[in-house]
DNA sequence: TCAAAAGTGTTCCTGGTACACCCATGG
DNA sequence: CCATGGGTGTACCAGGAACACTTTTGA
């Protein structure tokens, strides 16, 4: 099968087909996860791969992204960003098949309990991924350095990365989200200062605790 | 011949063919310029478009984007940057044809005088752009865009667009520089103090008079 | 009453901006 | 000698990091 191309009616060269691929993460019990599903079909059936598929012809590639997440893991509509495209012709033993690569951050409840079966659908601690089919290893990696990337931009991290807690919450969810995105400590203090800098942040007025120590004040995205 | 595809043979859609454009700054008296060249075959023949064309079977997109420069401009061998693919199925009036587009920034010399004729392959200063084919107004906007971000970060910019001033060089020619990617007048005293900062610039003990005033000091890239 | 967490304030450092001021050259 | 640009130094400001210190809870 190696190396099958297309060959279109004006006679040039043609990839088989177009692939769209979202790379999602969440947090779950503190570790930041990427979603997986197995393969079903061949090449490297039963290897785990990122939830993308092919792009159909009167599609845009967000769309497919996303209808294939929604197919593959039953997780819903969420905000896609592109990536980058894997275009290298041998990247797919099945021919040249360039993928479109998405980056998303949806909480952890977006995949559902009632799921298509067969595809163990499901969160992968970043620091325990099984084997990955094709180039998805590498996919993962550049997904991750662009998370960090936004993460480290507070404005963003507000906006975009609170929206996994439950509203409302404190500051501490929030500070322990925001060291589970980066993989670093940070210092409590500077945390939660600079984000209720941003002007972002609704202060409900009411306190929750949390185990021992004082009661921390709620919080809601504004 | 709108909405025209292709099958593969395990039955999925595919596009018609993929391409690679190369987005080509450089700096000409001054201004900031873009590379384009004449179409010459249908859709839209005779509009200026980015120099790209049909990416083969067993090529990697770079190595078109770097080829078509060269077959439609004449010039060489540059390093490009993937920007972004756009997938859009109606992006092209020929089908479904998704563009990856890269980015470069080149010296203008890099444009040969003898070049292939009937394109008029030319520099186009980005404030005074001519009408372009398809979406390529907005792939030329994008690389801008980035082409801000990285010129933004100063060590950037003396390992990449200093190589666009033939060494040795004064640091004067290097703000003119600098100015004219960033689009905004810098301080001169701040400027000589960070880019000597990077400790990537060699003092070549030489001067040259550049008009009226004092001498500027030449330096050559470490 | 003690540990743990919430919350406030201060210091320090760094990177960037603005600008004052001297030096060297051509006209 | 003066306009012009090269070159140095300094004051200032903003954002971040480190940390001291107070407050409020559960055990």
């Amino acid at each position: 099968m190696a190396g099958m191309q297309a060959t279109n009616t004006a006679g040039y060269d043609a990839p088989i087909g177009l692939t769209a691929d979202p790379v999602v993460f969440t947090l779950l019990d503190g570790r930041l996860c990427v979603l997986l599903a197995r393969r079903l079909e061949e090449p490297q059936r039963g290897l785990f791969a990122l939830p993308g598929g092919f792009v159909g012809s009167s599609e845009a590639p967000e769309q497919t992204a996303e209808r294939k997440l929604r197919e593959k893991t039953g997780v819903g509509s969420v905000h896609l960003e592109q990536l980058r495209t894997y275009a290298d012709p041998v990247r797919d033993p099945r021919g040249w098949l360039p993928t479109i690569a998405y980056m998303a951050l949806v909480r952890p409840e977006t995949l559902p309990e009632e799921r298509p079966v067969d595809r163990d659908a499901s969160w992968h601690p970043l620091d325990a991924l099984p084997e990955l089919a094709l180039d998805h290893a590498v996919i993962v990696d550049d997904g991750l350095w662009r998370l960090h990337a936004r993460v480290a931009d507070k404005v963003w991290f507000v906006r975009k990365a609170l929206a996994l807690l439950t509203e409302p919450f404190t500051l501490r969810q929030a500070q322990q989200l925001y060291e589970a995105l980066r993989g670093e400590e940070v210092d409590a203090a500077n945390f939660r200062r600079d984000v209720r800098a941003t002007g972002l942040l609704e202060d409900t007025g009411a306190l929750r605790s949390e185990g021992p120590g004082r009661p921390g004040r709620l919080y809601r995205r504004a």
